[in-house]
RNA sequence: GGGUCUAUAGCCAAGUGGUAAGGCAUGGGACUGCAACUCCCUGAUCGUUGGUUCAAAUCCGACUAGGCCCUCCA
């Protein structure tokens, strides 16, 4: 398995810390809205991601948080909290807050067929972890407290920079104005572990702690997470590119100066999505949800295959109009599988099967080129395969892809006799040529988004999408 | 200002030195009572420009255009 990594900037050859077994971690949402698509493409490429690593064997232990607390709208000791913006926003609890975007992202992730992870754990439920690793840094000498705050000193560690490539020198600063620093700081580039209440009176979620009542920060939460599921090692991290500088960064500042020593071998960055202006990003205001496309009448899994089709470390646009290509191409997909399903027959060709599963296996070992994979489930269909074979592959490639491509329409039992009676009596009309008839009946079935299909093998039918 | 990435047919897009995958659309054909579905056929020398090489879309340089990061964001 070929990954790349941001650390080297190269691609690698993945290799665990332990064989066979698999610890990732995936920084999740913070709750205080919808997810946009964009935040979406990255699960979906963390999803095929975690089921690449399975289909070639691996075990793995997924770990993903719940960003409640803590997220504030800037990085530095001032601004708001995130999840209090939106209670204030919705004349809501911060709880209520949480648990509504939370409900609502579990939804978006399952309706992409998108793998809920094993363990997905609250930031506001681990509290007490944070606080055991600050206490262990500060004893350590990487943070230090100043004006009730706790702080990680970023020049304790050398390699500070490492992920993102940046230089500390060619900084832009003052490019937000708005932002106050803390003058007790000691590095303008220092980042919060703790706040205390004494700048934040109405943060709602607030604890005890040995620096006096207050909340953690946000880059702790992830650190602290991954430490108590996935111990001191860890093998993969993920997240959106926007996240390298300075979340990644600090994490690792801060788990390795906890653990010390390295703490995880490969971070993979899932690129943007742009629309036509740029990147989507929440704080512009609109943004395109799920909800939004399935209302217009994109299936969440057309935009699985959108995301598919191009390269997860590539900024890919987002246009209706492409939308409306993938759409066309699902349905056509679909429609080939389903007509080989109709008419499958024989035994399962293994040997055949072979050479269809390693080209597949290969594309995405290869830095998960998701695009060749699906071109390899073109290659099977239209192979010389007896039917029983390609659909083994199609099953066995959608293990990863999760397009439903084998997804039965449920339709019930009086909805299918009513059909099968109208497709009779087509057919009927049609032996005596009353055309007239076998129209009105097609049309008829149309209109209940029924379309008929006549094939060799008789006349089938599928329920169109709406 | 610093960093970084990208530039392939009408559109999306793969390609990691050996004469350009795939999908959508287009056009033609087969099938059909007509149609849909399905099947077959149909197109690009790879932003511009130098260089390295027997050989480059693929490596190096310059230029042009654009994205992203440096500030909360997937």
């Amino acid at each position: 398995m070929k990954l790349y990594n941001t650390l080297s900037k190269q691609v690698e050859e993945f290799v665990p810390n332990e064989k066979g077994k698999v610890k990732m971690y995936t920084c999740g949402p913070t709750v205080y809205h919808y997810a946009h698509i964009g935040n979406l493409r990255t699960y979906i490429f963390e999803d095929i991601l975690e089921k690449t690593l399975e289909y070639i064997g691996y075990d793995v232990k997924r770990v993903m948080n719940i960003t409640d607390v803590g997220h504030m709208t800037s990085d530095s000791d001032s601004g708001e909290d995130k999840m209090l913006k939106g209670a204030l926003r919705e004349h809501k609890t911060v709880y209520e807050i949480a648990d509504f975007y939370t409900k609502a992202f579990m939804e978006d992730i399952q309706k992409l067929n998108i793998k809920v992870p094993s363990i997905v754990e609250k930031a506001s439920d681990h509290i007490d972890v944070y606080i055991k690793m600050i206490e262990t840094l500060l004893e350590k000498g990487y943070a230090y407290e100043a004006s009730g705050n706790i702080y990680f000193d970023v020049t304790k560690v050398p390699n500070y920079y490492e992920l993102s490539g940046k230089n500390p020198d060619d900084l832009m600063v003052g490019v937000r104005e708005d932002v106050e620093e803390d003058k007790a700081k000691r590095n303008p580039a220092d980042f919060g572990l703790w706040f205390t209440t004494s700048k934040f009176e109405n943060q709602v979620m607030r604890w005890d702690s040995p620096w006096g009542v207050g909340y953690p920060g946000w880059h702790i939460e992830c650190s602290g997470i991954s430490y108590q599921y996935l111990g001191e090692y860890l093998d993969i991290h993920c997240g959106g590119v926007d996240n390298i500088f300075p979340h990644h960064t600090n994490e690792i500042a801060q788990s390795e100066g906890f653990v010390g020593h390295k703490w995880c071998n490969y971070w993979c960055h899932g690129e943007h999505l742009n629309d036509s202006s740029g990147k989507m990003s929440k704080s512009k205001g609109e943004f395109l949800t799920l909800s939004l496309l399935e209302s217009k009448g994109y299936d969440p899994i057309i935009y699985r295959l959108f995301c598919l089709n191009s390269h997860y470390r590539s900024q890919l646009v987002f246009r209706y109009e492409a939308m409306d290509d993938t759409k066309k191409a699902y349905q056509k997909l679909i429609s080939k599988i389903k007509s080989i399903r109709e008419s499958a027959d024989g035994e399962i060709e293994y040997d055949r099967a072979k050479e269809y599963q390693e080209q597949f296996r290969n594309a995405l070992e290869n830095d998960l080129n998701t695009a060749n994979a699906i071109t390899t489930l073109y290659d099977v269909l239209k192979s010389d395969c007896n039917g029983a074979t390609k659909l083994y592959l199609i099953q066995s490639f959608d293990t990863v892809l999760s397009l439903n491509l084998l997804q039965e329409e449920e339709v019930d039992t009086e909805l299918k006799s009513y059909i099968e009676n109208m497709i009779e009596k087509r057919n009927e009309a049609k032996k005596n040529k009353d055309y007239a008839l076998a129209d009105q009946i097609r049309n008829e079935l149309l209109e209940k988004n029924i379309e008929l299909k006549d094939t060799r093998e008789g006349t089938l039918y599928v329920m169109k999408q709406s």
